[in-house]
DNA sequence: GCCAACGTTGGC
DNA sequence: GCCAACGTTGGC
């Protein structure tokens, strides 16, 4: 299982939505990296939910139900999404001032690559965010 | 609101 | 194919 961090703009879709919704579409997302990393997401991958801009915090986890399929609002079929099952909430949301002051967490690619909407997470970053964040459930 | 990083566009 | 101009994202 691989792991991944998935960016938001809560002004245009929150956590809170993504609760509401349960199943959702990740869909608009229209960079070639990022691109790439949606059509590496496997079912059962995990990625957290992070809210950019105005709150700047990973606040909740979710799941991957649905794999690499035409994002339908593309019109040319060139881009791709996932489908993303809201898990639950982070207990205690990470910010990315704290994400910045961890040694162990200077090479995220979160924090390398702030544009990037859609990173990958090592194994043992999940860890440690999951344990910042009083994540109760080991997921490996 | 400003600015840095980075992607895209268009002239040559 | 190079590079300057410009637009967008996202942190501060």
């Amino acid at each position: 299982m691989a792991f991944w961090l998935i960016k938001s703009e809560p002004d245009a879709f929150s956590w809170d939505e993504q609760v509401a919704n349960g199943v959702e579409p990740w869909t608009g997302v229209r960079n070639h990296q990022a691109k790439k990393n949606l059509a590496a997401m496997k079912n059962g991958d995990r990625a957290f939910f992070y809210h950019s801009n105005v709150q700047r915090a990973i606040v909740g986890v979710v799941e991957v139900v649905r794999e690499a399929y035409p994002d339908p609002t593309a019109e040319t079929g060139q881009w791709v999404c996932v489908d993303v099952k809201a898990v639950g909430p982070m207990p205690q949301p990470v910010t990315l001032a704290e994400i910045k002051q961890s040694a162990e967490l200077e090479d995220l690619a979160l924090v390398r690559q702030s544009r990037l909407s859609v990173c990958p997470v090592s194994a043992d970053h999940w860890d440690i965010l999951c344990r910042m964040g009083g994540w109760k459930e080991p997921v490996r």
